[in-house]
DNA sequence: TAAAAATACTCCATAGGTATTTTAT
DNA sequence: ATAAAATACCTATGGAGTATTTTTA
């Protein structure tokens, strides 16, 4: 699993769509297909519920929404730590 | 990112050796090389000091492996959970 | 029938490998 | 001198794209 692939899990289940998810991440659909994918294969079950028009997370996607929440705030504090600690004086 | 990485990069500062890590997650000692350096790339910091025989993490290192080890944890979490929620009856 | 996801391909970037060179003790 | 990391190079896998075909409301 790839970081990118949680920014993209992310933006499907905000905007209910693999297409505005795709252009929103720059990417193209099939791509996106491909990526949700690969994530429901390694965590062995489907994410999202694809029987209706609009997309909505199966409760096994719920779970890992929150998971991946998590992870990319862990992320983005590790990036600006280090960042931080980079940028001081005497290194 | 990807989550293999983390792994590599635990395992290197666990053995403390490039040469080591590789052996132990099944791989080699460029592939290590340069997934740490990816890494290293990414985050816009030296995370091992080689000045010496024996690697060490440097302190942006040992910062970044902090996170690291909540993200593994989250992971494990994420997957055990979605795991119990598939094996339960009348799905 | 119209919008969106799935599928079938194509292509290229890069992860992962082998072999060699450099470095540090 | 020796053990380990860096580097150069090669190959193959899979991520990302285009075009087309289902699907469902």
């Amino acid at each position: 699993m790839d970081t990118n692939d949680v920014k993209i899990f992310e933006s499907v289940a905000e905007h209910q769509s693999f297409t505005k998810a795709a252009k929103s991440m720059f990417t193209v659909q099939s791509n996106v297909t491909a990526r949700i994918k690969s994530l429901e294969e390694e965590f062995g079950a489907e994410l999202f519920d694809r029987d209706s028009r609009r997309i909505g997370l199966t409760p096994s996607g719920e779970i890992l929404m929150r998971y991946c929440k998590q992870i990319g705030q862990l992320l983005d504090e590790a990036k600006s730590s280090i960042k931080n600690r980079e940028l001081l004086p005497g290194r």
